[in-house]
DNA sequence: CCCCAACTACTACACTTGTAGTTATCAACT
DNA sequence: AGTTGATAACTACAAGTGTAGTAGTTGGGG
């Protein structure tokens, strides 16, 4: 399934709040990018639809008048397509390369480290 | 710089391969994917025209009639931007969960393992 | 029971993207 | 020097995307 930016950033939200309306939606994204540009209600109920349309959301029920709608498709079974292409366009396809840039790059606190080091520790076990 | 799908795919080339003409480049493409489908030498040319416009890739010489283009932008530059929504999108922003997964789902020999936990332990101590 | 704010359904439109055709031009071979 | 095949430059076009307007309908408050 091929979503555009802006269909993701409305998955993101419906997956974390999920069942919800297309207001509710709007109201989410208002607060998120209250900093940012506001987008109208309308855009916002287009984009449902669309996902609709490509069955990435589903109705589920009505709140007076407005539909409810969740989620078809899981976050993961897009990652799953998603993360092999990223991995390939900047990590040359090596989930080592991967890796060791996130660990390099990104701040990890001491809990963190360790709770990746046993990761790896019952990696190495299984193979 | 947003770049498309396919705009990335030959940025991918030219940094593997410049500085290149548009031929060589479709030629790259061609073996690439020759299992998959072809595209015309003009699609190609299409797209490093637009490049160019974006200011993706310049001009750096000929050979013959054809033009030669080298990158402007880096790869590096353009995960730097990518890797964020990335994360944000698919791992609640979390590098954390992003390294977890990929220790997880992804196929890592012992040195992987080791070169990676070397990497877990200095950053340990730089902090 | 009736009205209206809110919501849906539909339409619009410019820009981007993937894809490639057409036309013009020239480097190089004969 | 004339021809030609490769290449550039420009044009085209449908589908997708971000953005939103308009028209139509209705649940629920008064």
């Amino acid at each position: 399934m091929k979503l555009s930016d802006f269909e993701m950033d409305v998955m993101q939200l419906f997956w974390q709040h999920e069942p919800c309306t297309a207001s509710q939606i709007h109201q989410l994204l208002s607060e998120a990018k209250k900093n940012n540009k506001q987008v109208a209600y309308n855009t916002v109920k287009t984009i449902v639809d669309r996902l609709e349309k490509k069955g990435a959301v589903e109705r589920c029920g009505q709140q007076g008048r407005a539909i409810v709608y969740q989620s078809i498709v899981t976050q993961s079974a897009l990652s799953e397509e998603a993360v092999p292409t990223f991995m390939q366009r900047f990590f040359k396809g090596s989930s080592r390369n991967l890796i060791a840039h996130f660990i390099k790059e990104e701040r990890l606190n001491d809990e963190d480290i360790a709770y990746l080091q046993n990761l790896l520790n019952s990696k190495k076990k299984d193979m």
